[in-house]
DNA sequence: TGTACATCAGTGAACGCGCGTTCACTGATGTAC
DNA sequence: TGTACATCAGTGAACGCGCGTTCACTGATGTAC
């Protein structure tokens, strides 16, 4: 018989479809209306459904939020890897400013999946662990371009002030995690910078910057540009 | 007749207090259950009012929305003079460390009101003008510091890189705005401070960093330093 | 290849709930003379 | 000081709406023999 490479059933494959077209349904939701006007009778009246359809696909609503925030942490994830993926691998200022880059445009197509990740927590929704692993992807992406650029001897202008312990004991086992040689003042300074990466984008994009910066992205690129110059990535 | 220097009637007094408790009532509410979950008949029934009595006071959601909005910049924004006006004049990383102290035990015992002004906006809810005063009150403190560091003569290494001319025209203006004397360069990264700040605590209020720092007070405070030594408040 | 049974997607009605906002009203407070 | 009128706070009922979730059901698809 020949069902062998392929066991997947007509069912299996209808059903994965509509879960894909069930999320897309949600993610314009979301695009309008924000997390918190996410309703799954809209999701089911939109995709022609009756609203109790919707659960044979996600037990709740809940989950499909689940659901939703990973997928955006995912396709960032991807984004970012991609543009990195395209610079020259010796050029580490070209690779950070890549990710920064993909990331902002991510960002700016789609402010509300980024909202979802990175602004309120919903209230009373606590985040599963599956989503912990795509939102590492970034991070660690910095890491990594940090970690070679270290290795390549482009390193950051060693420690100008003594960590405190409690803070070497969290970077120490940050490091053995990923398990790159990087020093615990490099570490703490990627985390910074990632930090900092991820609150300039939520800062253009919630309206903070309004009134003080009109054109944003040579703004961005400055800034981002100094921070990389702050990671060591130059010699 | 008296009534000169006091024209307040009781009925303006008793409206004036209502008001107030209807804030702190609705206060409660977003604590619990986020802006999104903000209800105008649960501030009521708290109240023991009838849910259109509110509707006496604050002409519809939105415009309660926005009263708490004012109120938590302003809370957020004295709590940071305040502390700032207790470190000593000449020592300017102590009056860094003072405000972003302050910031971040704000937002801990706050969480819902710091999500409320720099978390995802409501959707479909524009902030109206009112509230950029406010809003301004911590990046013109971080300015000022920066300033007056930079008249006693600490100022930060000059500039690394060129800054592109769009950058250069909006910190022009900005300059112009605050009056001080401060370089393009400087006042940029006074605004990246501004952003790192926020976006820490931001950081660590949404759970950014769960898994990576556990210690998150000296965490904290010894990126807060390294930011602070970047600004250049020190010699 | 054909039949019997199990699995599953989607329906339609219902439960129980809460929301923002409007409106005509009553009774108390304030103002002008 | 007293009266007549205007202002205003709070009531109670109603409008019109949307929500998440459950449940018994029908009919189509898949599986085992």
């Amino acid at each position: 018989m020949a069902p062998q490479s392929a066991p997947r059933t007509a069912r299996a494959r209808a059903r994965d479809e509509l879960s894909r077209e069930i999320k897309d349904a949600a993610r314009r939701q979301l695009a309008e209306h924000g997390a918190a006007g996410l309703s799954l009778r809209a999701v089911a009246r939109e995709m022609g459904m009756v609203s109790s359809a919707i659960y044979r696909y996600f037990p709740s609503r809940d989950d499909l939020l689940t659901a939703l925030i990973i997928d955006s942490y995912d396709a960032l994830g991807t984004a970012a890897e991609q543009a990195e993926a395209g610079a020259r691998r010796g050029d580490f200022p070209g690779r950070w400013m890549a990710v920064v880059r993909a990331a902002r445009r991510w960002a700016l197509a789609r402010p509300q999946e980024w909202a979802l990740i990175f602004g309120s927590p919903v209230p009373g929704y606590q985040a599963p662990s599956d989503t912990v692993d795509p939102a590492a992807r970034i991070p660690l992406l910095v890491l990594r371009i940090c970690s070679q650029a270290t290795a390549a001897g482009h390193s950051p202008p060693p420690g100008r002030r003594p960590m405190p312990r409690p803070v070497r004991s969290d970077m120490k086992a940050l490091g053995q995690i990923v398990a790159w040689q990087l020093s615990e003042a490099d570490l703490a300074r990627a985390v910074l910078a990632w930090t900092e990466l991820i609150g300039s984008i939520s800062f253009e994009l919630f309206g903070h910057l309004h009134g003080v910066v009109r054109d944003y992205e040579p703004y961005f690129d400055y800034q981002m540009r100094g921070i990389g110059e702050d990671l060591g990535l130059v010699p």
